[in-house]
DNA sequence: TCTGGGGTCCTAGGACCC
DNA sequence: TCTGGGGTCCTAGGACCC
């Protein structure tokens, strides 16, 4: 039988910025959104202070002011080598890992039951090697399925089993987990949603036992095979293996609202540029190739007043390609389709999809020699690639993406780069 | 003034094939 | 009078996750 362990860092962007900062020991921090939008995470002392996690920051103003948070834009630079070390520390207890999410991994751990302490004590030592090395706390949860191990992380976190940052499904006798199970709303499990969880209401379930003991065939059949398979794993029926390979995308995206609105078909060829040149890096690092493209633009959704407009095309191209130029240029054709005059655009984005692996390319019925023009463009995106991993994002780029880019994303408080800039190191400075 | 971004999986229904 | 059966592929939309 496999054991599962889900380890979660605890509030963690926000204690990613507390880490390099001292003086924001003991203080409420929230991180916020791109263009500084909602709170995306919380301190512990926000989250006492009962502020509910994606709220508009300009709605929390008054709070802030008077709770004395203090706020910072996303630093993704820094959450993601954070993350990257957790990984690493945490790859050490188990040779099967599967990173879910920058703050969250599954191990498996079936083996490891007899190391002093069991399970419950290798959780704990974990807790500490990540405090110890890296100052982030984290919880654990350790059950036989995933869906549990998420669960028994929440109980974890909420400290509901009296333990102190670890809990340990598989040592709880049943009778004390079905009563622990119907304290838990249904709504806390891994799969279960809003639509979902009113569903549920409907039928009567509303904790996490009634939804165990349901059955599972009914489930099935309002809902779908996903549920019925949340059913079982409560059940402690392994139903969603480790994911240890992460799959190649098979659509990547990019996206952003825009820090003020645009008017001019100008601007807004100059962020779908931008956006292409991102999303073609993320396409040529997984050695793949684009087979569509998707552009959007859209109005601002929150300010029904003004006239609204939206819209979006996929164009599937004649040839599968990840050349920043041909996808630029199938792009802005795309967008000139699709663009009015005498709106104010708020967000624009891109979709590459149709993606295959560089390996299975199938050329088109009339592309005659394109091998030695192929061969060129995959060394000049190389050569784009090399170069701008060295001297960062757009140090070359096409001219599509235009030189002022006033539109571009608010983050008015944004935290150096301590880990992986040198300009953003700390400074320790003896009295 | 101010409201995120990036994904996956499943299902239903339509088009089409023999 | 009477109009099959078994399939695949694609797309749109809806649910979920962090």
């Amino acid at each position: 039988m496999p054991v599962f362990a889900l380890v979660d860092c605890n509030n963690f962007y926000a204690s990613c910025e507390k880490l390099f900062n001292p003086r924001l020991l003991n203080r409420p921090v929230v991180v916020l959104s791109n263009n500084d939008g909602c709170v995306v995470a919380r301190s512990a002392e926000v989250k006492a202070l009962g502020i509910p996690m994606g709220v508009p920051w300009f709605k929390l103003k008054d709070d802030a002011r008077r709770h004395g948070i203090l706020a910072f834009s996303s630093n993704y630079a820094l959450y993601a080598d954070m993350s990257n070390r957790v990984v690493e520390v945490l790859s050490a207890f188990s040779p099967n890992i599967e990173v879910y999410s920058i703050d969250e991994s599954f191990l498996e751990l079936s083996g490891f039951e007899n190391s002093p302490g069991g399970l419950a004590g290798y959780g704990s030592e974990m807790r500490q090697r990540i405090a110890d090395w890296l100052g982030l706390a984290v919880c654990v949860g350790i059950a036989p399925t995933k869906t549990l191990s998420k669960l028994a992380n929440h109980c974890a976190k909420k400290n509901f089993a009296g333990v102190d940052g670890v809990c340990d499904f598989t040592t709880i006798p049943p009778d004390d987990l079905t009563k622990l199970f119907g304290k838990i709303e249904v709504g806390e499990v891994w799969g279960v949603g809003r639509k979902i969880t009113a569903g549920l209401g409907a039928m009567g379930i509303y904790t996490v036992s009634q939804l165990r003991d349901s059955n599972a065939e009914t489930i099935r059949a309002r809902f779908s095979v996903v549920v019925e398979r949340t059913v079982r794993e409560l059940r402690g029926v392994s139903c969603i293996d480790l994911q240890e390979v992460v799959p190649d995308k098979q659509q990547i995206m990019s996206s952003r609202s825009f820090g003020q609105l645009i008017y001019d078909r100008a601007g807004l060829e100059h962020a779908v540029a931008t956006y292409i040149a991102k999303a073609a890096e993320k396409l040529r690092a997984q050695d793949s190739l684009a087979g569509a493209v998707q552009v959007h633009i859209r109005t601002n959704i929150f300010k029904p007043e003004a006239p609204q407009y939206q819209r979006a095309i996929t164009v599937p191209l004649p040839e599968a390609t990840s050349d920043t130029r041909v996808l630029t240029l199938w792009a802005l054709s795309v967008l000139r389709r699709i663009y009015r005059a005498g709106y104010g655009y708020h967000k624009a984005g891109v979709m590459l999809s149709n993606i295959v692996p560089r390996g299975s390319r199938q050329f088109s019925l009339f592309n005659t020699g394109g091998g030695a023009g192929l061969d060129c463009s995959e060394k000049l995106m190389t050569a784009v690639d090399n170069i701008n991993q060295r001297y960062g994002r757009g140090a070359v780029r096409l001219a599509a993406e235009g030189v002022e880019k006033d539109w571009q994303m608010r983050r008015g408080n944004l935290s150096p780069k301590y880990t992986t800039d040198w300009a953003g190191l700390p400074v320790v400075r003896a009295k």
